[in-house]
DNA sequence: ACTATTCTCGTACGCGGTACGGGATTAGGG
DNA sequence: CCCTAATCCCGTACCGCGTACGAGAATAGT
């Protein structure tokens, strides 16, 4: 199991993971396909949460046996890096460029989001195992250094300028859905600002009670994501 | 189970879980202490990875029996949580403030960072679940609040951009992190490098094939990672 | 001493990923 | 046209996981 904090050495080659789609010449036909496989996966998860992505179930949800899902991928962490480059493919064709690199980089974050929000269980994922970069996401990966070809950036730097751009997009989706589930849960809810109430009271967080005391700002989750955004953006503009 | 992508609405009580520390009059004496069990999740993880965190492997490392544990925490998740606020603990007490919000967020995101690079699953842990906001991690919120006391930004622009800045370390850490582990795998590293090129020479991604062909920076983490918050504080500073 | 309360922990259950290996299906070579 | 090698299908089984249950031990108040 991969565990995202790089403790792990193993992991699959990714060419024999990506680029081997040469049939066999001798032996049994395949029943099944990678993508149907990783289809029902990713639609497990929407529906259910990734928890749900079991062997088990994605087999019966394709009619397979448990053990023929091996055939097509060699375990379970490799499944679900089929599964980000599997809806990584929704993000194309993208927007066109404008030549705005500013506006492209935004537009591309803005796409991330909308993905992200259609696959709940994608930032988690995204930000646990290490990148894989599927042919999918190479594409998106294409486009975004496209649309930094107007900067002086160096390769490494684009580079660097795409993994800000994601993380910073997971992150607030990340945010959004969980304040979305506290307030699907009024229960849940009322705990939580009992539990801050009480700290505020506690007179040892001066500087929390006053940011809580302010009214609730009656800001949607875009306008958030698009006002941070454009401050990030702006950010990464100042510099070279 | 948590999910972070905020399809759970379970959860213990918050202030069940941090502000309930007096003691019952009668029964039997504990023979343990949550410190005690936090602690060793946390050196198992800090040793051999958050994996190997499980109800079992930490009751025998503090010599209890397994259902033990869960006299001090009522589940795993819990017990994760418990280890998030633990580890907090080290960032006490932080370098005081200067005056200067954007020195003094600087100086709050090395320090996340340093606490992150000296416990390698927090960035995930952090990422994965919902924020339990036990005392550690409130104090250091306090100071971050305080840091931005300078700032125009109301209550809640405070807390994102609080979130905003521990996002930016976790994943700019997880990247360093991922990264090195690579570079200790020398094998992996060749197997990557070699899919790379391919790719690049499929004649399909020139913007990719243009960033890889630029000679490797020398450039250490510390200073991509000073640069990039740099960028990012700047960019926060430009708007409001 | 009795009793209520609290803690300890052995046992057991269900579920997870997946190693193993035998049977089924296919294509090429004689 | 069979034979052989390759490939795929998948039932069974193993081990490890989180944790429900409940019996026994320790403690404090009466």
């Amino acid at each position: 199991m991969v565990r995202g904090d790089g403790s792990d050495a193993g992991g699959v080659d990714p060419q024999q993971l990506w680029l081997n789609s040469d049939r066999p010449r001798k032996g049994r036909k395949p029943a099944f396909s990678r993508a149907a496989i990783t289809a029902a996966a990713v639609a497990l998860a929407d529906a259910e949460g990734i928890d749900a992505v079991t062997m088990r179930r994605v087999a019966s949800q394709v009619g397979a046996g448990v053990m023929s899902l091996y055939s097509y991928a060699p375990d379970k962490e490799t499944l679900l890096q089929l599964m980000v480059d599997h809806v990584s493919g929704e993000l194309s064709p993208p927007d066109p460029l404008t030549g705005d690199w500013r506006a492209d980089l935004k537009a591309i974050a803005h796409a991330q989001r909308a993905l992200m929000l259609r696959h709940p269980w994608l930032p988690t994922a995204l930000f646990n195992r290490r990148w894989s970069l599927g042919p999918n996401t190479l594409a998106f990966l294409e486009h975004a250094l496209a649309a930094l070809r107007p900067t002086a950036l160096d390769g490494g730097a684009k580079l660097e300028v795409f993994s800000l751009i994601t993380g910073f997009a997971a992150r607030l989706v990340a945010d959004e859905i969980a304040q979305a589930a506290l307030s699907a849960s009024p229960e849940r809810a009322a705990a939580e600002a009992r539990y801050l109430a009480a700290v505020a009271a506690d007179g040892h967080h001066p500087e929390l009670a006053e940011a809580l005391s302010a009214p609730v700002r009656p800001l949607t989750p875009d306008a958030t994501f698009a006002r941070l955004l454009d401050r990030m953006v702006d950010g990464l503009d100042a510099g070279s």
